[in-house]
DNA sequence: ACCTGAACACCGTTCAAGT
DNA sequence: ACCTGAACACCGTTCAAGT
């Protein structure tokens, strides 16, 4: 056997890389193997190895593509309108993302990468960035507040709107119905955009 | 070999219950295995096939074992006082129950039970219960609304408090700092809170 | 009745050998 | 240089055989 030269290096790279993300949209994280995924492309498993370090460089690497599709979702919200409609939007296209691609999605919090190997750099810069996009949505409400408090606002939405998708896509407490997931995200926001724009006042005044 | 009857049955049972524990603390789910849970409780691996049907019956045991005892430390907040105090305090004892647990915590969340069984229903009794124990809570503030709304708030603080201490534990998006969850557990009830007051006066005016 | 240990069908990863 | 396929050390689960 030995060389085959089918397809170039960064082919080779994509072939494996679309052969897992339809392995983990159809079975999961639990449905990625090494073996499966050579299968699917005609390749032998150790073939895998001239690509990717190992099943975690690879998961790794899927999931920061999402997170670039994500900002990219984030980023087509329109500007200008009504600042609290526009959290509101923000919010609901989180939660369609996250709905619209459940087992990817999941594969973000599935995913425990080894306590040897660290969170690549990257990975924090594209999360910064969807930070930044709720932040930027978060401060025309914000007259008064300092950049912590925005801060700090962004993160608690976030992990509020994330707890609900979350919760939404769980097999097991299904503490939220179906449909349900976009009314409760609604409520989340309005009430804790509330609380938000008193805190406003508090300060100023 | 064949029978030795060291063990009753439920002894045996409680055994390999602690045995998984154990290991589940140390290394998340990934780190347990049946072969691993017979080494260090000294029998075979098919000796847990006569106490549970497989892993993920064995999996789902130790989870409601851990909705239990969570129910337990929610029962333990003291009644009356403060209403808006009560609701923090709930809120306190979540996060730290997550995090004094993590691990054991994050299996909730990381194991996904097979579509072809489906979720038992004690399991479902476990989670109204502790919906119960926030809705109990957020009663006394909530004057004019209905059950329904009370009930779609206690989801949406559960889900915000979940999302919270979620992504606090995880090891990628680390959004939240270490310290950070108790600070922004509070924004979020604080917050909230304020809100959900402001629909009751809106209701009721 | 209870338990073992071999067996079966899987894993991820490495690496000598082949082209 | 690239790829294979065997090898190694693992899995979960089943089940005939033993006591």
């Amino acid at each position: 056997m030995g060389r085959r030269s089918l397809h170039t290096a960064e082919e080779l790279r994509e072939l494996i890389i679309s052969a897992s993300t339809e392995l983990i949209q159809e079975a999961g994280l639990g449905g990625l193997s090494a073996r499966e995924i050579a299968r699917r492309i005609n390749y032998s498993p150790g073939t895998l190895y001239n690509s990717f370090e190992n099943l975690d460089d690879l998961v790794l690497t899927i999931e920061g593509r999402l997170l670039d599709s994500l900002l990219d979702a984030l980023s087509r919200v329109p500007k200008g309108g009504d600042p609290r409609e526009r959290v509101h939007k923000i919010a609901d296209c989180y939660l369609e993302f996250a709905s619209g691609n459940p087992k990817l999605w999941n594969l973000l919090f599935e995913h425990h990468i080894p306590l040897s190997r660290n969170v690549p750099d990257a990975y924090r810069k594209k999360f910064d960035a969807l930070m930044g996009k709720v932040e930027d949505a978060l401060r025309p409400l914000s007259k008064g507040l300092g950049a912590d408090d925005i801060k700090r606002s962004a993160r608690v939405l976030w992990a509020g709107v994330h707890g609900i998708s979350t919760l939404s896509a769980a097999d097991k407490l299904s503490i939220i119905a179906e449909g349900d997931a976009s009314v409760l995200m609604d409520d989340l926001v309005r009430n804790y955009l509330h609380g938000f724009e008193a805190q406003t006042l508090r300060k100023v005044g």
